[in-house]
DNA sequence: TTAGCATCTTTATCTATGTTAATCATGCAT
DNA sequence: ATGCATGATTAACATAGATAAAGATGCTAA
């Protein structure tokens, strides 16, 4: 897993699998192998795929993010995901008949696609892959579990404190956190449609959070500088995302700070 | 698929299934065979699981409403999804270390419990039914994406009409709705925790669908009179559900009653 | 029958967040 | 350098929904 010439992207895939459950070599370099054979790069800001498309392929996001998202008949746009190198997008589709979603490219993405067949290979080859992918599978959908809690029991400052946290910790969970610093490539309008707020009112939260000298957030890169701080307004607890390696910021129990005023 | 002496609700699981995909009789009796083989009796208003334990089986409810839920430490609960007769609670779950969600009785709740080993021989014996679990999964995790797309963007009138519509959606599938009536085991409270709501406001809401003629809803007892208004009122457009058999409940577009007032 | 408890209902008041709109900053393209 | 688009910021005002409290209803049990 650490050889990679033709396919930079790849290492973020591996690291991302690697991230849920240990992986042989061979796993990781079959994985490689099956990414790299068709490798498509998508615009910034353009759809990758569509609701009512005919569900193709599997999409793993090599480099830039993406996201999910759904909208109304009237045009309300409700981001559902966000995609981070190494994400896949959906790895069982193709039993649908037709997408309910769509899928964008946040940043230009490079995409690698899997055939259905040749998924359905690479997972009778390796038992060890076709787990991890299950298990990966099944953080996806904890994790859209727990912005469903979110957005329903949450405020608006816990909301987008949670969702920095949890970018943050996928981040750092695929080596992209560096002095606790990452890029983070959203609008304050993409973080209104994942968080159900105004772009406005973002800017009001991310100004207290700031104000409090918790985050500082410019330039399209995030710095945590009190990650139990930034834990405990959230009520993040990194669990859901069933990590192999907790992340540095905040674990909400026991709480590191837990007696500041 | 009709003959059930000793396992009555056994008749919603298969009919469940079958609303997805098309299955031998044979994959129906492979299936409900391994649900006979152990069944537990719930409480209502009991846990089945809770948060942090350690998942050992795949449930299926054959009779009763359940729902999963998610609390935040100060008390907050959010009801992430309802399980009605013939529902999964979770294929996959012994790939996880420890349960990240609770599941709990609506009702009384009789339940089918497959064993790790017992769900995979019976995977690897029929890939017809394998598909047909794998593709409820599917559904399941595109009913949170629209839950979450309801809570980010619908307002309280719409996600309250979402919902009914969706519930009666489902019980229709598995033949639960008569003369357009189905039981309704919900309290406004539920109804909110599910929504992201108060009761208070549940109950403004409820009230209004029923000046308007739309539904009438008492002891336990949803009709919908006008279900293309609703499905209007909701946005309801049923293909998340990826029923073989589309609902009578509001096909939004082309909508039916497109110009009243 | 009455008491007790859940749920539902209604009203009054308050607040978090939305709306609108204007200004300012930033980066990109010519 | 200039101009333009996009995003960030701020302010004034509007509102959906929360909160609180009290009454009405219906079911259960003694």
């Amino acid at each position: 897993m650490s050889d990679l010439p033709e396919n930079p992207g790849g290492h973020a895939a591996v690291h991302k699998l690697l991230s849920l459950a240990p992986l042989r070599e061979e796993d990781c370099h079959l994985y490689l192998e099956a990414l790299g054979r068709r490798v498509r790069q998508i615009t910034a800001r353009t759809d990758i795929t569509h609701e009512g498309d005919n569900p193709r392929a599997v999409r793993v996001v090599l480099e830039g993010w993406a996201c999910r998202y759904k909208e109304l008949p009237d045009g309300r746009r409700q981001i559902l995901a966000f995609f981070v190198p190494g994400d896949l997008c959906d790895s069982a589709v193709f039993l649908l008949d037709q997408m309910d979603h769509s899928i964008a490219a946040i940043t230009p993405v490079t995409l690698g696609e899997i055939t259905p067949d040749a998924f359905a290979q690479m997972t009778r080859e390796s038992t060890e892959l076709a787990d991890a992918l299950a298990l990966n599978e099944l953080v996806t959908v904890a994790i859209q579990r727990e912005w469903t809690l979110g957005l329903g029991q949450r405020n608006a400052l816990e909301r987008v404190a949670h969702l920095l946290c949890e970018l943050h910790a996928r981040l750092e969970a695929i080596d992209l956190v560096k002095d606790g610093q990452c890029h983070l490539p959203l609008t304050q309008i993409d973080i209104g449609s994942a968080t159900g707020l105004t772009s406005v009112h973002v800017n009001r939260v991310l100004q207290e959070l700031r104000r409090d000298g918790i985050i500082e957030l410019t330039r399209r890169r995030l710095t945590i500088h009190r990650p139990a701080a930034l834990g405990r307004a959230a009520m993040f607890d990194p669990v859901y995302l069933h990590l192999r390696q907790l992340p540095r910021v905040a674990a909400v129990r026991p709480a590191p700070e837990a007696f500041a005023p």
